[in-house]
DNA sequence: ACCTGAACACCGTTCAAGT
DNA sequence: ACCTGAACACCGTTCAAGT
């Protein structure tokens, strides 16, 4: 009711963040790195932000969209590092087992990142399936499926005809084979193998699967 | 201070309960297979059992050690289920399959209780691993270590050579390549894969699997 | 030995209110 | 539009107390 009753001069941003959002990200990837796990609080996330406990209701609806972000994020970034790692090698067959050796590195490498981007929202057993996690998760599994079909079309898989569903179920055997090698390495099951012996680990169990599809249809 | 001091008469067991261990390890199992998740809280499960909401600690001592118990039993249980099915198949390679799939299908069918026995305590990122945990864990691997074991020594499997580090190396891929499905169908992340489709899809991919174990040495 | 009840410091989420 | 503060109904865990 005053005379300063509207301002036009500044841009429309928010006052308080740049970006509230983002910054929210930022700081729960901050706890997951410190306290290697996702049991953080929505609370904190909010704290660290140097917001009030409310303030990420505006950007998220719950504490699971928050995290399915968190986690969105993380398949991009793996998905990333698959492409990259393969980027000059042409035999399908070397860039399957070498894109499983950079799956598993990344998961060894970001443990409490790997079980918040599988565990928090699409394990939580709700029908609620963000579907900008979805679609990351994909993308992540796209490079697999991918590789698989340039090993159908060019013989080097035979035993997949290059028929599309021999394909599809390929690209599920691999990404099977890596994100279970993945899990047990973290939870510690997988026997009482040194940790610098992952990696060999990885290649020999990603090199017997792709000596299977290699070799000639069942 | 009274003449009702003491009685002998009655047995050694706790006077409430039976066995309230027991009773909150089966409210738990009531309450994961109802709720489709294990989100419960400790109080939840305390006042399934009938008791106050610290009783449970005269048992356990944190929600930890109760998720863990629990846990525990579904490894002895997934164990029991591999073994009852191969007993009459004798050829390695025809029991690893068969073994894959009944794993998978034991997963399909609990996806709850699978996800908690993985993802509860082994996978919070805590040191705190109990022993009883991992020995369960432990046994329902070993189902899948003896089969390629005996696929090893009789040269089903002839790229092991009977070499206990690759007999090794084998039985942790077989064990990811089936807990990396079983997770994946239970996340939804199993393409569009209808339900119905999951057996055929796992027996394919250990297949796959075990035609890279009987194929040439690398 | 086993259980209860009060208490503490936390949560996630909602609501009314401020700018 | 975005944020705050009070409030609600919960937690896990501890402690003193009961039988």
């Amino acid at each position: 009711m005053t005379a300063t009753k509207k301002r036009r001069r500044e841009p429309p941003r928010s006052y308080h963040h740049g970006d509230l959002r983002r910054s929210l990200i930022e700081a729960a990837l901050e706890l997951l790195a410190e306290e290697q796990n996702w049991t953080f609080s929505l609370r904190e996330v909010a704290r660290r932000a140097r917001v009030s406990h409310n303030a990420p209701y505006n950007h998220f609806a719950d504490k699971q969209q928050l995290l399915a972000a968190v986690a969105a994020s993380g398949f991009l970034t793996l998905r990333d590092r698959m492409r990259k790692a393969i980027e000059g090698v042409d035999r399908p067959d070397a860039a399957l087992v070498k894109t499983g050796v950079v799956y598993v590195r990344f998961g060894i490498e970001n443990p409490a990142f790997y079980k918040l981007m599988f565990g928090s929202v699409l394990g939580s057993g709700e029908a609620e399936r963000p579907e900008d996690l979805v679609e990351a998760a994909d993308a992540a599994k796209s490079v697999l499926t991918g590789i698989i079909e340039r090993g159908a079309s060019s013989a080097v898989f035979p035993g997949l005809r290059n028929d599309p569903k021999r394909i599809q179920l390929a690209s599920l055997a691999a990404w099977s084979l890596v994100h279970g090698f993945t899990m047990l390495a973290i939870d510690g099951l997988a026997d009482g193998l040194p940790r610098r012996a992952f990696n060999a680990a990885a290649e020999q169990a990603a090199k017997t699967l792709v000596a299977g599809l290699k070799g000639s249809p069942e």
